[in-house]
DNA sequence: TCGAATTTTCAGTAAAATCTGAAAATCCTA
DNA sequence: TAGGATTTTCAGATTTTACTGAAAATTCGA
């Protein structure tokens, strides 16, 4: 395979294996285009090499500023602006838990907790039965927001090096 | 909050929280309706508590079950099918996690796998940051497959007593 | 301050995902 | 093994999500 061949393969599968974690596939495309490219892009070269619109490009590109994924980039004596992708895989896959537990598990575990509340005769089965439920997703939820937690916060080789130990 | 207004509030959550994932919203209610029912449930009951039709809940049903999250129950002197859902949630997690490492982890392994063997002159700095990129995408999923091996066969307790003394 | 270059917005359109419902297939029991 | 009960299928309808492109807003140099 070619590398321009291989360049298009990676957006092409990048993008896919996104919409199946709820990811944009555009957005997903033009992270990967980043990902692989050596200098920074403007709008108009991020339109062409992916045939899509100036609106998109300018949507995608803005929400993954907002991800902390990509980021502006001021060229020399250029007025339009560019951009650039971290390429350190950890501090994006840090970022992408970061954002996701705030956008996601942290409203999810609030609604778990108002659930617990619920009012009812504490003997009866059904009530027992949902707070039960209710309650151990709620737990592990709140176990899992917390491991993401540390990580996130951790430093690659310290987290893999005990990630590594842990396994034996 | 009464228990049926929970119990709506749960299902209606369960599924919004989903989307976000990837996953199908009536896929997750109805995942949500079994989790929170304390008697297995018809495709009939399903339809009506959740105000869907007979092909959208045998659909759903079939993936829940293919998934192994729900089980087709069997009551005695009925002809009509039931199912039932895991409640150990420490379980449904595994099952979930084995099921999209399967599904989407592993393809994934294999194209970036792929896109390594790039063939060109190893000194094109082009080339050389394109492998350099792929390469550490790759290593980081290839260590993500193996953790969430590791986690998929760990027993609970285990699991959460070596997280919180590796927290430390 | 003017105006060309650039970015942003968003109403309308297109594409993708999901759902319906009725017909076909299957499954039981008498 | 006939026939009602139940489940499955899937073409078409609906809903949701994403995209386009042109107009409006903004930016910046002269």
């Amino acid at each position: 395979m070619k590398l321009e061949e291989a360049r298009q393969q990676f957006i092409q599968s990048w993008g896919a294996f996104a919409t199946q974690w709820g990811i944009n596939k555009t957005m997903a495309q033009i992270h990967a285009l980043l990902l692989v490219s050596t200098r920074p892009m403007s709008h108009d070269e991020m339109m062409e090499a992916l045939q899509l619109s100036r609106g998109n490009v300018n949507m995608n590109i803005r929400e993954l500023v907002n991800w902390g994924l990509v980021q502006r980039v001021v060229m020399a004596g250029e007025r339009r602006e560019f951009f650039s992708a971290e390429k350190d895989i950890w501090k994006v896959a840090r970022v992408i838990v970061k954002e996701r537990k705030k956008r996601e598990l942290e409203p999810m575990l609030q609604v778990l907790e108002e659930l617990q509340r619920v009012e009812g005769d504490k003997k009866d089965p059904e009530l027992k039965a949902f707070t039960e439920t209710v309650g151990s997703i709620g737990k592990f939820a709140k176990q899992a927001d917390k491991s993401m937690e540390v990580i996130m916060k951790a430093d690659e080789s310290w987290f893999w090096g005990s990630l590594v130990k842990w396994f034996k």
